[in-house]
DNA sequence: CGTGCCTTTGAGAAATATCAAAGCCTGTGG
DNA sequence: CCACAGGCTTTGATATTTCTCAAAGGCACG
């Protein structure tokens, strides 16, 4: 394998602090994974052998409930570490990463993860902040999903998507990757009919427009509008 | 005030590695609160100048969305570390911690926790831990939420009631605090009138027995498998 | 011993799922 | 280069769950 030049690293928040050897060192421990579209990451209950960090592409997290349906928990995008098991003392992933898009991703074994924390200054914050992050996300979707309906908990999704995924072009927003009715309906608990619904209706309103798997976002002030409820 | 007995401290997890002497350090460092039931201990919002440790007592996380409605997160039961907000980077709370119960609490300044990391083996670990859980907890409740119908909702969030917070009595577990039809609700993202519905029928099913805010399970088995959903 | 929660229950409304069917893209393999 | 298979999307009709509105009774604490 080649070696890895460290620019890679560049603006990548978890080594921000670093200096160019540092981070040389950094890249000489990794590998590189490429995941063509559709593959897994990793997948939900496998051992955590390895954390991971996003170069390019776009990764869904998701896990399946006893009944087998999906929830979808959150879209990484690319520049962030995942499967981080280990900063929250876990020795097992607890979901399943799929690469949405083709992805590049760096890996290294769990074992070093203690090293980074103490040797790379920066890495230990950023880490903690993305899982800070994560769980005030994951707060939030629990006071969504307990107390709004499906039209404002589909709303915020696609805004969710077009801001965090999101490509400004003439008309609006598209979101980078490919999204289908039933994927917005296992991110917000919802059916992909229902959806189907809302997203017409938008399509009408000029809010939204959609062909087969691509969203574009036209109108984000109203689909802001839209999260919040009327009563 | 009287200097605390290190002895406060046996049996409790982020301090069991620790000899007689450090548990006599760290509780010079700290000090104790009383708070009378229905008080809060930090609400959200609040800088997060001070972390937690609950001796005795029972505490309720809440949150506000931004139309008023109350959603209750967890409870915490005696012995665990609460409000890190300092372990997930943050230094605000993101939620209201309510005293259930009257409740004893160990508090130390903020400014102390990266000592504690450094200096007391297993303290760290222990944090991450009770992090690592809540958040594995958040998980769940995100795919019972978005999966799940309200009954099955009710039904585990009075079997988690029960298994953190039960006190075993001759007909059965009794929940060791008091708990009103609208909390229940709160938790489950359901109304009050269904909730009574609810448990109404399973008392008349045996399943559990309720007077004037206590809460007794019955049969916990039956209760557990109207969790599952029947399809 | 009354005032303020707490609980129960009914009736009707609203939101959303389910069932059903048809049309539509698009990538693939012949 | 075309046709087709398989997934994606739309829409209607109906069913179901759950909420909302309403009212009355109960318990407990001050």
């Amino acid at each position: 394998m080649a070696k890895l030049d460290a620019s890679l690293l560049n603006n990548l928040a978890p080594f921000d602090q670093l200096d160019a050897r540092q981070r040389q060192e950094v890249l000489d421990l990794a590998r590189v994974r490429r995941i063509p579209a559709g593959k897994s990451v990793f997948e939900e209950g496998m051992e955590a052998t390895h954390f991971n960090l996003l170069l390019d592409g776009h990764v869904r997290v998701e896990r399946l409930n006893p009944e087998g349906e999906k929830v979808i928990s959150l879209h990484i995008p690319p520049g962030q570490l995942f499967g981080i098991a280990r900063a929250l003392g876990r020795d097992h992933f607890p979901a399943t990463a799929l690469a949405v898009t083709e992805c590049l991703v760096l890996v290294w074994p769990t074992a070093l993860w203690d090293t980074f924390v103490e040797r790379y200054d920066g890495f230990a914050a950023e880490a903690y902040k993305v899982v800070g992050n994560r769980v005030s996300e994951m707060n939030n979707r629990i006071m969504e999903l307990a107390t709004q309906h499906v039209e404002q908990r589909v709303a915020r999704a696609i805004l969710r998507l077009m801001q965090e995924h999101g490509l400004a072009n003439d008309a609006g927003t598209q979101i980078a990757f490919p999204v289908t009715r039933k994927v917005i309906s296992e991110m917000t608990g919802s059916t992909l009919h229902t959806v189907s619904r809302l997203l017409s209706r938008w399509e009408r309103q000029k809010i939204v427009q959609s062909q087969h798997r691509r969203i574009c976002v036209l109108d984000a002030v109203r689909l802001e509008q839209l999260t919040h409820s009327v009563h």
